[in-house]
DNA sequence: ACATCTCCTTAACATTTGCGTAATAATCAT
DNA sequence: ATGATTATTACGCAAATGTTAAGGAGATGT
């Protein structure tokens, strides 16, 4: 799968000077933006744009943000999202039945945007590999690691590149299934990128170079496959 | 889940938007709640106050949540008051350390209020203590020792920092594995510290200024494991 | 409380590596 | 044999990592 999927990020505020700190801030780290000026709005918004993370300001005209964070999460698609409230000052705490609502965070103003940025960016950080499954393949002599990113055949260690190692742990988690180059395009370079489609032939061969010619075999006019026997 | 007379819950913490998060959700569920904002004013109310529960910061100026766990240990009519560390990094003192002293649970920040209060009522259904871990790892030549914060190879006596220390600690804990720089900022760093990942590199390299050159692989795109062959 | 020292983080610069492309050679199918 | 497809090689570039240095915050010692 493509990671470099960006992250949508929906800010909420009636300030525009803040909204826009925000989304500049933002956009700069990556992240894909979209902004409302009222609860309202960011109900409708957040309904189509489905943010990874909302930043929510408390204090809004009309509709407060505990009122819109309510609503926000009655969204089947968001009952998940990361909600931040923004709020100025910490006396406004009484007002924070903010946690009933399922909020997960708050940050007090003034905002420190390099703080919120790695705080949103922690946020993401995939955890541990610990409870993780160790992901191998078992397949001819090879022991294809995924944890290690290595390859073992017969005892030798064998280091591939990443490309390389994904194109062959790709082929190998779906032995005996003939690949195009644009089918292995999609799914080990992702959807996102254009690359020529040339460019598989040279990685194909760099890993027959390394692991050697017996497990890769061509199918002329079509593509590649893993073969298991 | 309401009971006769209200479970009584102190919480210790520097941060007060962390005291205020807490202290509002602990309320809300029913519990009577005290705080205190440093370790030494933790000891004071808690003799007067003797709460059920004591939620402590490892990480707070003057005194540490280690002493004065020690120290809330010593009054008798504490003895056997669930006392619950929250930790920004899951290294931070061992576990071990932590369990010494008489820890019943410990928590990472970011704290999600719900997930903390389930885990609070489940104290009172159950007891159960986290498996301890390894204080030693011994791997290839060298002898990675928590107390001392030192590592033995071949004979040599090696001093290493806290951050280093505590990234060589995890990497070697985890032998053969991959982690990329935000996992490792994850686990070492903790999840509410905003440092660049690029942070991650300069540490690595003074590790292995000091251990040499033969421990800990760079897999480019990835990230960096512990290699223990 | 003050001075000192250590370690952490960042920034800047150097280096390396892997990726993608293109050019050329080999192979296959008809 | 010939056109088409794939194999192989080499190379430039961009991105990732390596490396060094400096500033500052917190800890430590006096």
């Amino acid at each position: 799968m493509s990671e470099k999927q960006k992250i949508k990020v929906l800010v909420v505020d009636d300030e525009p000077d803040i909204v826009e700190i925000l989304q500049y801030n933002l956009q700069r780290e990556g992240y894909e933006v979209a902004t409302a000026e009222d609860g309202k709005k960011a109900v409708k918004i957040a309904s189509k744009f489905i943010p990874d993370v909302i930043l929510l300001d408390i204090m809004m005209p009309h509709q407060d943000g505990v009122e819109t964070c309510l609503q926000i999460r009655q969204i089947p698609e968001l009952k998940h999202a990361f909600i931040i409230f923004l709020t100025a000052r910490m006396e406004e705490y009484s007002e924070v039945a903010a946690f009933d609502v399922g909020a997960d965070d708050y940050i007090t103003k003034p905002i420190k945007p390099r703080a919120l940025m790695s705080r949103i960016a922690a946020l993401f950080r995939r955890e541990t590999k610990q409870n993780q499954e160790a992901a191998q393949i078992k397949i001819k002599d090879l022991l294809i690691d995924r944890g290690s990113y290595t390859i073992d055949q017969n005892g030798k260690t064998i280091t591939l590149p990443k490309k390389e190692f994904e194109l062959l742990y790709f082929l190998a988690k779906n032995p005996n299934t003939v690949f195009s180059r644009d089918e292995l395009l999609n799914n080990v370079w992702g959807t996102d990128v254009y690359v020529l489609a040339r460019t598989v032939d040279v990685h194909i061969r760099k890993v027959r170079e390394k692991i050697g010619e017996d497990y890769i075999t061509t199918i002329k006019g079509v593509g590649y496959k893993f073969d298991s026997n």
